[in-house]
RNA sequence: GGGCCUAUAGCUCAGUCGGCUAGAGCGCACCCCUGAUAAGGGUGAGGUCACAGGUUCGAGUCCUGUUAGGCCCA
């Protein structure tokens, strides 16, 4: 009985692991079968065939605009929404996912065009008639738009994405097009779009309107002016820095006070209509060199030696909110059309002193020059304040017949010093000076564009629709309470942009895009009736958008029935080329795309999943467009996430790091998925390699654990071998109980959206309860047991549960590592493709009964483990397996367990309860004075070891599993 | 400049209605095992809860301001 003696070699007699579930994942090689074996048996059509008698639960998904391979962006939003799809399917639910694509608009055009400018064909297509020419550039843009689909599609997939790929919506499908007609109709209908200008950048050498992305940033140098404002009302003037009329005497104020403003385009001094001021900027009462003026009280010393004044002083200051309404003289203009279609104007207001929040004192002189018809800014502000739009500006460049004589005609950068001759000649300006700024360019002729308005459509937000006479920004503000926000304050910040936002310009001079049906009378008259959109609708939904620039005005409105009203001679009428804005197509999916295609039946839809910048984009585009049509917003949930950030919390260079290629390259997608999940996606998400790196240290521990379970299962038939339920103090109901906890937990996390929660609790369970105490615990058994005694048996059918629960847990998220363990576990041969983990349901519960006392255990355990350690610590006591442990159990608790169970859980060879021990004692059991030694094949020490026939020293159990 | 949001251990995150000594995991240190082995296990050290005020018997939590950062506007 020497632990010394030669003794048999019993490793090759043990139950060792044994699987093909290999410990190396090599993703990047096995994810690709996974995505083959998937299309080979139509994964997502069996899913949808199982949906039959399920609940329809219907994610619809946002259009990605097609251009230029995916990056961590849409690979944090499809992983989301793909956990979502998959998770909410294994719930039960039916979850059809069709994805699209954004397929029109300007960035597609201006590439392609740049393409053709660059390859010498601009040429030839210029010399094309109109129609032609923009013919030929759709079709080069529609062959660019489905090469980027490809790209991004087979991406996508490669992210291990499961969705309708064969049958995606794009929204250059005539069908879809037709949807979005269709909602166009129903606003036009209501009254609700009307025709307003509105300003753009316009180059002068093209005329035409220029994008942002068609605008080149270059320096260029300027006449900048200081121009004082004669005020209207000297006395008003003084009372608003609170210099009454006996104080004005006393004071000897005689003069009549100006506004000083400050510009660096005297060419749009003719169209000035007010002077914005900033509320609660301080504004000084000035004598400068005699003269009396209005400027921001900080400004007043440097504009005094900008223009060499000597004699300074401030009267009196006042805050801006005090000067609005105060009216001032134009320098030169004596009279403003009315112009501003589609608005009230209110007259009294031109040429006063309004607010605006824009306003700053960094440069100028605190006072805005505004022009409405020539800046952004000053155009809102005059919307604002019903304030004339005015543009003198023609498209070549030189004013209309509205301006004094002496600039009819006259090209603005002329203009510029004629202007300023003007002033100093009537004595207005107080200085000029050159002024170097940086200033917007066309990107082809390279010459400096104009702030011009030019006609264009809009949504009106604020007129009453036939949904309870509601406008539709009420009904929008309305749906906010509706709609369920994740995280909650998506609501506050839709719900603000909301009550702010302007009338939707729907329009855009542009080629790309689904054309806005509108017809010009020979009178120069507008005509576009819902029933006239409904005509060309019909036309497009069989020919497509193309239809409207190969068709004569007859042909497209052949639909058109008497019934539908009066309408011109289409022989008569001419075609408007602007097309709809692309947020206008994209904002119609919900109809284009998932009404279409349920006969109506998927409405509303359950979520909307996307970043959190669209809430400015798709979430309130889609929402005014639903409500306009139905009345109901197309969402009953929106959830938004985040954006990456580099390791410091920096905005995310587009050039650094690597692509989402390379990730697939070097972690495999259910890495970078898993990273994904594990995210808080509400704020903001640091990325960095060395986070790609964790993630796959900590997939590998999942990886592990199940690897571990299967190993143990290789010769274990559920069938066959399946023994009666565990008893409820039994090690194998404790983790069937732990199961069941996680269980419960993942999938409400689920339900919650909570990705990071999901993937906590599951990593939670694999490293914890798995790996560190259960599996640690019955590998005795499992080993060293005869292979079909109940008790491994037992523990094998709790594993192959736990196995089986645990990979449809993980399946949402480690979609290729969950299939592949799945089918190994039910010995699933590799050329089915019909099975699949993803077409199963949850496991809830094994309906175990667990002992009230395992929290008991685990405390006792806890301080056990750290008398162990001490023990080992203090020398000589360094395997556990020569330990045993007597434990107090003051409460009872511990008596109801097995001591090998409790031993094992302990890892340790002996485990004892002394109801009256104060603490743990960790004993050395070589020292045992009977002698417990140590069994040759299970290497425990065991009071029944004792030498046996075939020359080992075994303990009773090992002794039967050998058969000796 | 405005709207919305974020800030807790070296890192990623929990922390419910304001209530015991602020918790996990990773990483780190030390140790064990060598029959999960390019694995597995144990113990331990880490925090002025961004900063400054305020409310309260009591604040990571509520309020105000500041700083840094993000998205959207301007």
């Amino acid at each position: 009985m020497s632990d010394a003696a030669a003794a048999p070699n019993y490793k090759k007699t043990l139950n060792l692991p044994q699987t093909d579930f290999a410990m190396k994942a090599n993703l990047v090689q096995n994810e690709p079968a996974s995505i083959k074996r998937w299309g080979e048996g139509d994964l997502y059509g069996r899913l949808r065939s199982l949906g039959a008698d399920r609940k329809r639960w219907v994610f619809h998904d946002g259009p990605p605009y097609a251009n230029g391979s995916i990056h961590l962006g849409h690979v944090l939003n499809k992983t989301l929404k793909d956990i979502v799809v998959r998770s909410r399917t294994m719930m039960g639910f039916d979850v059809p996912y069709v994805p699209g694509w954004d397929c029109h608009g300007l960035p597609i055009e201006h590439k392609v065009m740049a393409d053709l400018i660059e390859s010498g064909k601009v040429e030839k297509l210029n010399a094309l008639e109109p129609d032609a020419r923009r013919m030929a550039i759709r079709r080069a843009c529609l062959d660019y738009a489905m090469k980027q689909v490809k790209l991004q599609r087979g991406q996508m997939e490669r992210l291990l994405t499961i969705a309708d790929y064969d049958n995606p919506y794009l929204t250059t499908q005539p069908s879809y097009e037709a949807g979005v007609l269709e909602i166009l109709a129903e606003l036009v209908e209501q009254d609700l779009v009307y025709r307003a200008l509105k300003p753009v950048h316009w180059s002068i050498a093209n005329e035409t309107a220029l994008a942002d992305a068609e605008l080149e940033y270059m320096d260029r140098e300027d006449l900048s002016v200081y121009v004082d404002f004669e005020a209207a009302d000297a006395g008003a003037v003084y009372a608003a820095f609170g210099v009454d009329d006996v104080a004005r005497d006393e004071r000897e104020l005689h003069a009549t006070p100006s506004f000083m403003i400050w510009t660096t385009t005297p060419w749009t001094l003719p169209a000035n209509c007010a002077v914005a001021v900033h509320e609660r900027t301080e504004y000084a009462l000035a004598r400068i060199d005699g003269n009396i003026t209005v400027l921001a009280t900080n400004l007043v010393e440097a504009i005094a030696k900008i223009g060499k004044a000597e004699d300074v002083e401030v009267l009196a200051t006042a805050p801006g909110k005090a000067l609005l309404g105060l009216r001032y003289r134009h320098p030169f203009v004596t009279d403003v059309p009315a112009c501003g279609l589609g608005r009230e104007l209110d007259t009294a207001k031109t040429w006063s002193i309004v607010a605006a929040d824009y306003v700053t004192t960094e440069d100028g002189t605190g006072l805005v020059h505004t022009a409405p018809g020539h800046g952004q800014d000053d155009y809102n502000t005059g919307v604002r304040e019903g304030i004339p739009v005015y543009c003198p500006v023609q498209g070549d460049g030189t004013y209309d017949q509205t301006v004094p004589a002496w600039l009819r005609g006259m090209d603005i950068w002329k203009a510029n010093e004629e202007i300023t001759r003007h002033l100093t000649e009537s004595g207005h300006l107080y200085h000029a000076q050159r002024f170097s700024h940086s200033y917007p360019h066309d990107w082809r002729s390279k010459t400096p564009v104009i702030f011009r308005c030019t006609e264009q459509w809009f949504v009106a937000v604020d007129k009453p629709t036939r949904h309870e006479g509601k406008t539709l920004r009420r009904l929008a503000l309305d749906a906010m309470e509706r709609v369920e926000f994740i995280p909650a304050w998506g609501r506050n910040r839709l719900r603000g942009m909301l009550e702010s936002r302007p009338d939707w310009c729907i329009s855009r001079q542009r080629t790309w895009g689904v054309a806005i049906p509108a017809f010009e009378t020979p009178e120069g008259e507008t005509f576009m009736t819902a029933a006239s959109v409904r005509a060309v609708r019909e036309v497009v939904r069989e020919k497509g958008s193309d239809a409207w620039f190969q068709m004569s005005p007859a042909d497209l409105l052949a639909r058109y029935a008497p019934h539908d009203g009066p309408a011109p001679d289409p022989t008569t009428l001419t075609k408007g080329y602007d097309i709809l804005d692309v947020w206008f197509e994209s904002g119609s999916s919900w109809n284009g795309a998932m009404r279409a295609r349920s006969d109506g039946a998927d409405f509303p839809m359950e979520v909307y999943l996307e970043g959190s910048d669209q809430h400015r984009g798709w979430f309130q585009s889609s929402l005014l467009c639903a409500l306009g049509m139905t009345g109901r917003p197309p969402y009953k949930s929106v959830l938004t996430h985040g954006f990456m950030v580099d390791k410091d919390g920096k905005k995310l260079s587009k050039s650094k790091g690597d692509t989402v290629e390379d990730l697939f390259k070097k972690y495999g997608a259910d890495v970078v998925r898993w990273w994904v999940a594990s995210l808080s996606y509400e704020g903001e998400m640091k990325v960095d390699d060395e986070f790609f790196k964790l993630a796959g240290e900590s997939y590998r521990k999942v990886r592990n654990t199940v690897r571990f379970m299967l190993s143990n299962l290789s010769d274990f038939d559920p069938n066959r071998d399946r023994p009666e339920a565990p008893h409820p103090a039994s090690l194998d109901a404790w983790i069937l109980g732990e199961y069941e906890l996680v269980a419960s937990d993942v999938i409400e996390a689920y339900e919650q959206y909570d990705t990071k929660a999901a993937h906590h609790h599951l990593y939670n369970f694999c490293n914890d309860a798995l790996s560190a105490v259960y599996l640690a615990a019955v590998k005795d058994r499992l080993y060293c047991d005869r292979a079909d005694s109940p008790r491994r048996r037992q523990t094998q059918a709790a594993l192959y549960d736990v196995a089986d629960g645990l990979c449809r847990l993980i399946a949402p998220i480690l979609c290729h590592t969950a299939d592949e363990a799945w089918r190994a576990l039910r010995g699933i041969d590799a050329g089915d493709a019909r099975t699949s983990v993803h077409a199963e349901k949850f496991i809830h519960s094994f309906h175990t009964k667990r002992d009230q006392a395992w929290p008991s255990v685990f405390k006792a355990r806890e301080a056990a483990l750290v008398a162990l350690e001490r023990r080992r610590a203090a020398g000589g006591l360094d395997n556990a397996l020569d330990a045993g442990l007597v434990v107090p159990d003051p409460a009872d608790d511990l008596s109801r367990f097995d001591p090998t169970d409790l031993a094992d859980l302990h890892g340790v060879s002996r485990f004892r309860v002394d109801q009256s021990a104060k603490e743990v004692l960790a004993e050395d059991l070589r020292e045992e004075p009977y002698g417990f030694a140590r069994c040759d094949r299970s290497w425990r020490r065991d009071g029944t070891v004792r030498q046996r026939s075939d020359g080992g020293a075994l303990c009773d159990r090992c002794a039967d599993a050998m058969g000796v």
